[in-house]
DNA sequence: ATCTCGTTTGGTAACGTTCCCAAAAATGGG
DNA sequence: CCCATTTTTGGGAACGTTACCAAACGAGAT
């Protein structure tokens, strides 16, 4: 009946060696008020003596409250779903709670697979991105979710935390028709994903109400990656040599990809060719010329849907959706119409 | 005594609906063969129709395994240490298992926050990549550890998994050596790091084993950022514009860093300055020009990290210490010191 | 001294599994 | 047709915690 050796003690353990019960030790263990003063100092003391840490499991299993929380985004190696895991996780440490974190590679069927484990590892909640179309899956979850990132408007019904695209688009257009670029080129995604679908309803009204036709933009289309951008400006640059003197990219991997391929050309950004690129990357700081891009804030987007998830969870929020302003950095790909129209003529001949 | 609504159903639903008891229910799903086939067919038919899934922190608690595994690392947004998360929750997947993932900040009283909680939840084990000199923190975690990364040999009793420092710098230094430079500038990390103590150690071995008085080494300062690494260079160049042909910076970031320093200074790169990287981040191909580097195998060590402290869990293994080799990936940055010695001085008049 | 009231404590039943042991049913041989 | 043996099933107890209820205790009022 002594403390059994070589594992973790238990209330039981402690119980035994303040000479309580463990209904008391739980008591003092949970702050309650109705413990007497130097029983709370006994039981204390064997709980250091002993070096006795709460089973989590246990405690879990009894209150239904786990501390554990999800998240399932495309790929934790991607930079900007590292970002918002790091800005979620600040967010649930600061609140005690425990990350699960899962790559779903763009691919419905993992991703339910990391649904699943995530219900049966009862985690109080989870923060999803979405891939296109399943919309059963989250809607049978039966958890408390928050939506993150582009195709959050998918699922009115779920609270949602995401950049405001429309926002982030029309600040880029405004910017590259304020240099002179009225009608950019644009490297977009796959046909098959949302975002894709998403961007281009977003430049299309913003067209639609500068009287731009749509029709008339030259459109690319990638795969969200750098070698995917740099063959899609391969190809842009090949259908019309002279006609692509801006391009706006749907991410900043094909934008830098994009960057690669004009140099590869023998051109030059921005001097022959602008190039804005949208996410906001940290790479996109250390290439040449620096890419300007709208920048998403991806930090802030997993702080802020860990905190609507804990609002969810505690029941004090019943439905919000919350969009996240992006912002322009500048830094050197883009240029004004009016500059140097010579300098293209001269490596043009190069 | 009906099936409870709006909670997830148990054992006791599915024995319930299927006339037997909660035992046979158990055995049915755990495949056991001390069960009739049709009673097995009625259990698992019944676990369809109400959806059940096992809870597993039931399981968990009595079973004494979690599926949980912990993952310290300094930074989930920092590049290197998102790969090394990925290959180890691609691994983890493999082999059905839950990854905790907490960043350190190189904290090490962060790192003992994490360590703690993750005992708490009762993990099955652990893989750290241990900040700086808390040598007992990790002695007495008390559950099976993997090490990764660097400083894991200030642990030779626990099992690691690392790339060879020694072997990718002397790759790193060879190959400098067979360009013509033989006594490349260090831009090594803060002296209160581990990861720069052991980088100078392997360079001091690789100079007194080629003949080189180490103290005639020009070595400066950076904390492993970009712009830590751009100030270092800078103040390089001030030192000495001319002595610094060829740089070798202790980590990607800093020699970005570098690259900038030196377009910065209206020099080129890699014409007047050859820049070496180490890590392999993804960010070192889009710079101008692509960053040559020895990259360091980081998915990898996420991926055998998980394989051996699954085996260590399973007490197949009792210790082992896996290196793993780098590998050069040559890009722009490099230049031999035969190449245009006239372009130097046309830059530095300019 | 007795009674009441409030504080402090212990006992016990959950939470949902798994595992062991014994009971029941099915099988086979005489 | 009965007994021995195997297969299949049910009834607990346990994992470590929390929560509820009742018991014990002391103190103050009568």
């Amino acid at each position: 009946m002594s403390t059994r050796r070589n594992k973790q003690p238990t209330i039981i353990d402690i119980a035994e060696v303040a000479g309580v019960s463990k209904s008391t030790v739980a008591r003092a263990l949970s702050g309650s008020p109705h413990i007497g003063e130097k029983t709370r100092e006994r039981v204390l003391s064997a709980v250091r003596a002993l070096g006795y840490e709460r089973n989590h499991l246990a405690h879990s299993l009894r209150s239904g409250k786990t501390g554990l929380i999800g998240l399932v985004i495309p790929d934790i190696a991607n930079p900007f779903w590292a970002e918002v895991a790091r800005g979620a996780q600040d967010a649930a440490a600061a609140s005690g709670a425990s990350l699960l974190i899962f790559s779903s590679d763009w691919d419905p069927d993992r991703e339910a697979h990391h649904l699943r484990a995530l219900r049966q590892a009862r985690v109080d909640g989870a923060i999803v991105n979405p891939v296109a179309d399943n919309v059963d899956g989250l809607g049978r979850f039966g958890l408390p979710v928050v939506l993150i990132g582009s195709s959050a408007e998918r699922f009115p019904e779920l609270s949602s935390v995401g950049s405001d695209i429309a926002q982030g688009v029309a600040l880029g257009l405004d910017h590259l028709a304020s240099l002179g670029h009225h009608r950019p080129a644009l490297l977009v995604g796959s046909a098959n994903r949302l975002a894709r679908v998403r961007f281009m309803r977003v430049v299309h009204d913003y067209c639609i109400a500068h009287d731009i036709d749509p029709a008339t933009l030259v459109i690319e289309e990638g795969s969200y990656t750098v070698e995917s951008g740099r063959a899609a400006m391969l190809r842009l640059l090949e259908r019309d040599p002279k006609a692509a003197r801006c391009v706006f990219a749907a991410n900043d991997l094909m934008a830098l990809g994009a960057l690669l391929a004009v140099r590869e050309a023998g051109l030059r950004c921005p001097d022959d060719i602008s190039i804005l690129g949208f996410d906001g990357i940290p790479a996109a700081a250390f290439s040449d010329p620096g890419l300007t891009t709208i920048e998403k804030p991806a930090r802030t987007i997993g702080v802020e849907g860990m905190r609507l998830l804990t609002e969810t969870i505690e029941g004090q929020l019943e439905h919000r959706r919350v969009l996240l302003d992006c912002a322009l950095t500048s830094r050197g790909s883009l240029a004004s119409t009016n500059d140097s129209p010579t300098r293209l003529m001269a490596v043009g001949s190069n």
